[in-house]
DNA sequence: TCATTTAACGTTTTT
DNA sequence: CGTTAAATGA
């Protein structure tokens, strides 16, 4: 097969510079991962390199995957030979591979855990307990939120102290140190360190560098708009003699600049990487002309941006229809009539939608509509599988026997199914454990020679640590699917979690797909590798259901239809940017932009103008965007854009009124009687014995 | 001293 | 609405 088949003349050349800097600027829908994977497969096959010698990097470990399985594809290779393989992944997980093999030359042991947002936060609020700070007036979550970005620009602990000058900043970076100390004690790493740590490993260590330099022949980065600081590092420190780096990108598309992204990063990279070849890929095969028009009407309002045009042959297709509403629930209803009014006659399957949103909260209403309409759909992100409790608390089991070090594991399981172990036991055994030298499963174990502890609390103490240790000793041996099933069998954690709701079943589900899930695993540092590292696009799967997700996590993605919901002032673009700098209003229209070219053949736009936010009802103007798309009035003669005004249900919802005596059934609660009424408030008595008090204006309960 | 009940607070986007 | 911090009872 020829790799060079049903590439453009600017495809091709892309797939055949194959030596020197490469810089292509791919715009939305250009064919940019079909030329990334021809390029490697032709690296391979035509100029013999080996897989190994290349290194590809992604946005999302989804991306990885799909990479991987089309390069298998042209290449005409078993997925399954492991070792003919390039290095593909994200930025995080290359880093933790290349810390795990090198980790020790800096101090990092080789069985780091590796801590998320929560646990970072948690540790915090830990750092904040010991150096005794007044926790109301630093909010742990904010701090959490200057460490890191601090460290996305690659400002360390000793930096961020000597620059620090109000009394607020000095604080902080005495909490970011103490942070530092404890994380170092949990030999654990966060997000961040997996980034800066390998900048220090590959910069102070020369053997190192020059090892990993040598190694990798031809280096690939996709989405490089979206790099920060450290990972600019990292490639300039991994680029060898041959300077064979290949970066993608597209400045239009660039919206994690919250996050520490820059993207002049790849704007300077012909001045980064002398005499690099330029390739612009301009060529749109996904969208209509229409959609493409109205999203570059948009896009062109922006003043910081390279000048590109965008152009396609395909037909006009559809308008882009722009839905008037009068709230967020007629929002929902007209996307879900479209949708199953769309199955129903034939024309469209529930995989070919996809609703995307401003914020998660958003998913809220659509899901209740979904759910009344019968409409199959799948969240992208929110609360993810991994972020549930049940699940957060067995990885937490998980981590504590990989890593028998890790505090916030273990402050997290240490009661939890409830075994008796209180505030002041915990103090207790860990000043005990600190002063002992010994690690926290080990220290658990001796637990009973503790003096001043509960009897009660000293078993349970020693119960737990003899459990951990026995399954930290079998870790190699036993699969981690069995090692969940020894955790949820040793605990009773069953046992905890069921609270007689019928949400009880689903959490039974979810530990299930959990242990489902681990039986792709050997062994368990791959498997919590695998699960600290995984973004929400990592779980999306293309099947017969809509999909919901944010705008972000959208970016990379293609549907035959979109919705975009929300188009207001305050929601996008969001109310947070208007008292900002005007470089984030244009961040907020580039997000409108990734959104827009999702989409294939059409695309709706839709906005309310009341809407049931948190507590009250807000009033929000149209969003500047939809002026900005080119809508000239509400007109159907426009052949880009059309408004259509849907007041069709002028419906009012009638609030059911509940009275004292009646029975009733959530879905969340089961079935219930009503004890008392106070305006909207009512208070049920469930049928488990337990009592809530509920706002009949959202929980949705239905008489019987 | 622990476990359960009640009050307060919160929403931008995420590797 | 959900989660998490204080407050109360056993």
């Amino acid at each position: 097969m020829d790799l060079l088949d049903g590439l453009n003349p600017a495809q091709k050349s892309a797939v055949q510079v194959t030596s020197g800097p490469l810089l292509i600027l791919a715009g939305a829908g250009s064919g940019k991962t079909k030329t990334l994977t021809h390029r490697i497969a032709y690296l391979i096959s035509k100029k013999s390199v080996s897989p190994d010698e290349i290194l590809a990097v992604t946005f999302t470990n989804k991306a990885a995957k799909e990479m991987q399985s089309r390069v298998n594809d042209l290449l005409g290779v078993n997925t399954s030979i492991r070792n003919f393989m390039p290095w593909m992944g994200t930025f995080h997980s290359v880093c933790v591979k290349l810390l795990r093999i090198d980790g020790d030359k800096m101090g990092i042991p080789r069985n780091f855990v590796i801590y998320d947002e929560d646990d970072r936060t948690s540790l915090i609020k830990q750092a904040i307990k010991q150096l005794s700070f007044n926790d109301k007036e630093i909010k742990p979550k904010s701090v959490s939120h200057v460490i890191s970005s601090s460290k996305n620009s690659m400002v360390g602990v000793e930096e961020f102290s000597a620059v620090a000058a109000s009394p607020q900043q000095k604080k902080i970076a005495k909490i970011y140190n103490k942070y530092e100390e404890l994380k170092k004690a949990s030999s654990a790493l966060d997000f961040d360190d997996l980034l800066i740590e390998t900048v220090r490993l590959l910069r102070d260590s020369k053997e190192t560098r020059s090892r990993w330099r040598g190694h990798f022949k031809h280096i690939l980065i996709d989405e490089y708009q979206d790099t920060n600081s450290a990972q600019y590092n990292i490639v300039k420190l991994l680029v060898g003699e041959d300077r064979n780096i290949c970066v993608v990108g597209d400045d239009w598309q660039s919206i994690y600049s919250w996050r520490g992204a820059d993207f002049t990063n790849i704007l300077n990279f012909e001045r980064d990487f002398k005499g690099a070849h330029i390739i612009k890929l301009e060529q749109n095969y996904r969208s209509t002309s229409a959609i493409l028009e109205a999203a570059s009407n948009v896009i062109a309002k922006n003043k910081q941006r390279t000048d590109k045009k965008l152009w396609t042959s395909s037909a006009t297709g559809a308008p882009v229809q722009v839905h008037e509403l009068s709230d967020d629930l007629e929002e929902s209803s007209l996307v879900s009539d479209r949708i199953s009014s769309h199955v129903a006659l034939g024309a469209r399957k529930f995989g070919d939608f996809a609703v995307l949103y401003r914020t998660n909260a958003q998913s809220y209403t659509l899901e209740r509509a979904f759910l009344r309409m019968r409409i199959p759909y799948q969240i992208v992100g929110g609360v993810r599988f991994y972020d549930r409790k049940e699940i957060k608390d067995i990885v937490a089991y998980l981590k504590l026997i990989y890593q028998p070090n890790d505090s916030v594991s273990f402050n997290r399981i240490v009661n939890t199914p409830t075994r008796g172990i209180g505030n002041i036991s915990l103090e207790k055994f860990l000043t005990w454990q600190v002063n002992s030298g010994m690690n926290i499963v080990d220290a658990l174990c001796k637990a009973d020679s503790i003096p001043d502890i509960n009897l009660k609390a000293r078993q349970s103490l020693k119960k737990l640590g003899v459990m951990a240790k026995s399954l930290y000793s079998k870790q190699d041996s036993t699969p981690p699917s069995e090692i969940i099933n020894q955790i949820i069998e040793l605990t009773n954690y069953k046992d905890y979690i069921n609270d007689g709701t019928p949400q009880f079943e689903e959490r039974i589900g979810n530990l299930e797909a959990l242990m489902s899930d681990a039986q792709n695993y050997v062994n368990l540092s791959d498997f919590l590798e695998e699960i600290s590292l995984m973004s929400s696009v990592d779980s999306f799967k293309d099947g017969e259901q809509v999909t919901l997700m944010t705008l972000h996590a959208s970016k990379g993605l293609e549907f035959p239809v979109v919705f975009i919901v929300g188009l207001e002032e305050g929601i996008l673009p969001h109310a947070r940017v208007f008292d900002s700098s005007p470089s984030e209003l244009e961040e907020e229209r580039r997000l409108m932009y990734v959104g827009m070219t999702r989409a294939r053949e059409e695309l709706h736009i839709t906005y309310a103008r009341s809407r049931l936010n948190f507590g009250g009802r807000v009033y929000n103007p149209a969003s500047r965007f939809i002026s900005d798309m080119g809508a000239s009035g509400a007109s159907s003669e426009d052949s880009t854009v059309e408004l259509i005004q849907d007041f069709d249900t002028p419906e009012y919802y009638n609030i059911e009124s509940f009275d004292v005596g009646d029975r009733i059934k959530s879905n969340i609660f089961g079935a219930g009687e009503i004890v008392d009424v106070d305006g909207l408030a009512v208070t049920v008595k469930f049928d488990n014995g337990k009592s809530k008090k509920l706002n009949t204006e959202y929980a949705r309960l239905e008489k019987i």
